[in-house]
DNA sequence: CTGTTTACGAACTAGATAGTTAATTAACGT
DNA sequence: ACGTTAATTAACTATCTAGTTCGTAAACAG
């Protein structure tokens, strides 16, 4: 009988105490920004101590860059396996418009490093080859649907991809990045669940009717 | 003859020694994030020394503050002199989302203030009396157009207005907020002056689209 | 012209913070 | 069993940073 405990608890882990680091390393870069947050805290919040950050991501920026890396792979890896080209264009949009809505509602922290990366002006994730070089799957999933949408009469628009998706994105992503100076403002909390199915609807109402051209001709 | 410069050029002058301070700060704020701006560096950048800083805002986050209640105060400045009311609902509507839209491409540190307060959990808003106690009017301009609208039958959602702004807000925003991250993804800067037409344009029909109720019956 | 107030500048400080040094020990192949 | 390497710890440091101390002089009221 070794020292070794049975199910792979082993005293000394790269490879947890790596995900350790990383997982502790969102939260904290995601609820005080990338100055704010402090390595010494991220470090304090593992079972392991600041040296073992500087061992495996060598600095500040490099750990945060892993983070951002990390936290896109999982975006992608859901993006990855969204089926809803077997529906009719209107329907596939709407679906596809919906579990965008899903995913951010349920990604609070991918959000927040998203905007606190473009505060930096994208210095980092330019940085990063593997996020910049690696396109994503969304943009071919909704040019399908658009040409399939228009060539059935069922879309007016001769709408761009790219266009669409930000149009989603930008609902899905505003009610939950901009909830706080939202709420204070209006004394309205959007991501309270009393709010949720009603605007889950309205990103598909906004996107279908966009789409259909229910505010096309200008009278 | 006095040692005095004839155009109110005096040595001493508190009030132009904190306008300039602020509109340093607001710029470094906004480019660094609240941590990473750098109370020294915005005194270096001002013709004055830090001490005036502490002398008239009293700390860095009362600075940061001040900086948010102006930035606020403009935007609400604006959106006072808005008279869309004498255009019929359809053209009301799509106005004030074109003059949104305008309002958020020219006005970029302030969206970035926006996205920070965000990071942060709105923990300085809330801090803010003068942010917190004053509504916007432009709540109250959407509900009149939307019952306009509704009453004479071209819009069909009875929708509400503070999600109408939401949804007008949320696209004008993340194209400019979300701008640096979005390029890096998918190699198109949103905010470049060849997509600016098509988009504010896309901002109108979008919501006129969805008013109308374009999207709303699911078939 | 003079005393008081308001505005200002230079230099300083205590604590925080990213990053390091150097010694230690667990794991693993042979 | 044993030497090598990978993983880990504790303590240290140089620098930076928000905030302060103290002294000075312009502006202004009488």
């Amino acid at each position: 009988m070794t020292s070794q405990p049975a199910t792979g608890e082993r005293r000394r882990d790269a490879d947890r105490t790596k995900a350790e680091i990383l997982e502790v390393a969102q939260r904290e870069f995601a609820q005080h920004g990338y100055a704010g947050a402090r390595v010494d805290e991220i470090a304090a919040l593992t079972r392991t101590t600041k040296r073992m950050i500087y061992y495996y991501f060598g600095s500040k920026e490099r750990l945060y860059i892993t983070v951002l890396e990390k936290a896109y792979a999982e975006v992608r890896e859901v993006e990855r396996t969204v089926d809803v080209e077997h529906l009719a264009p209107i329907e596939a949009i709407r679906t596809l418009a919906e579990l965008t809505f899903d995913h951010h509602d349920a990604h609070r922290d991918f959000i927040k490093l998203v905007s606190i990366e473009n505060i930096h002006q994208g210095e980092h994730i330019r940085k990063s080859e593997a996020l910049v070089n690696l396109g994503t799957p969304v943009l071919g999933i909704i040019e399908r649907i658009l040409d399939a949408g228009t060539a059935r009469g069922d879309f007016v628009t001769g709408a761009d991809a790219t266009d669409v998706h930000m149009m989603i994105s930008a609902f899905c992503f505003f009610r939950v990045a901009n909830q706080h100076t939202f709420g204070a403002l209006f004394g309205r909390d959007m991501t309270a669940p009393e709010h949720r199915a009603r605007q889950r609807r309205m990103v598909g109402e906004m996107i279908v009717g966009y789409l259909r051209g229910g505010g096309g001709d200008r009278a």
